[in-house]
DNA sequence: AATCTAATTCGATAACCATCGAATTAGATT
DNA sequence: AATCTAATTCGATGGTTATCGAATTAGATT
């Protein structure tokens, strides 16, 4: 999950808690002295190292009256090799549902009943769509161009087109003289 | 100025914005096709470009109809690089006012007319006092304890301690003998 | 030229969040 | 034990921002 991304992210992308970041790499400070040094009440700057520690970039311990925090240096090295590696990234990237550009389109151009409006003039849709019309056929059967016609009939008057555009996307084959046709 | 760094920050302190981020690590993508994989708007799409734009991790070109924005590879290998660099956070720790912690203390512990309510018990409390006081000396100048008392008696009554503490923690000298002080 | 299509901009709304002050808690000093 | 101090928590408030729908713009196709 990129929760822990946003999370880290979020932690940083204020200027007050970036700047507590840059003073407690050069030491350890307590809340008090942040809060002075920062123009803020105690009570917004313990906010923000909670934030802070929540992204583990920080952590606390007790010394007489005062927490005293410190910069967790390594959580940033690290973090920051980490972020942006490919991994990473395709993690994030792996959370989107990588079917939902065809389903929008499929919606987009289909009516009711399941049949097309029209046929989308872009490639990108035109595909979209072939993709989904194609799993009317059964993989490893083999249909003659009548039968493919009453298949495709359901989704578009025009399936001489639908018919020759799937051949051509690759998305079916025919052989040669034949006119019989499969999916692949 | 630190403004780049939040910016950087914010553009990827989201969600969406992250699985923007991860989908053109993989390719280029246009504005609709980033939203149907998202299921957002177009409209919200192109918000979450223009601030990752703003951060220049993205950048877009004209295609036919569509406008493909792709990932800036560069900027994100750069950042990552020199986001934690020790000149970085010290960069950012700079636009704080150091004094500002000495001010408070001191504003905290006098009253109107200048004069210490009374002498802080914590140490760093109390040094930042001497480090107000010790300003009413003038440097290269010798005082005789008659005289340090005098001056220090209009910050507290307590002029034995006062002149005791600003030895100890070495922002007054005292020669052996004669008992004459001056700052250093 | 007329028509599409996708992108952007704008205005509105709801959710989020930084900040504060007050109240409470935790802990140390006396 | 009583008192003091700093930290935290909580509730309220104002500012920011993610999201949407509508209107507009920019550009390509016919």
């Amino acid at each position: 999950m990129s929760e822990e991304l946003v999370t880290f992210f979020k932690a940083l992308a204020d200027s007050n808690r970036l700047k507590i970041v840059g003073l407690l790499a050069e030491k350890p400070y307590s809340v008090e002295e942040l809060a002075a040094l920062l123009q803020l009440k105690p009570s917004t700057v313990s906010h923000h190292l909670s934030k802070l520690a929540e992204a583990e970039l920080v952590s606390s311990h007790a010394e007489s009256y005062y927490s005293v925090y410190q910069l967790d240096q390594k959580m940033l090295e690290q973090k920051s090799r980490s972020m942006f590696s490919q991994t990473e990234l395709s993690s994030v990237a792996a959370e989107v549902d990588a079917d939902a550009y065809d389903n929008k389109v499929v919606k987009d151009y289909s009516k009711r009943d399941g049949s097309l409006k029209t046929l989308p003039a872009q490639r990108k849709k035109l595909e979209a769509i072939l993709r989904h019309v194609v799993k009317a056929f059964e993989m490893g059967k083999r249909y003659s161009e009548k039968r493919v016609n009453e298949i495709l009939s359901q989704y578009h008057e025009d399936t001489a087109t639908l018919r020759r555009e799937l051949v051509g996307f690759k998305l079916m084959q025919r052989e040669g003289g034949g006119g019989e046709y499969w999916r692949v």
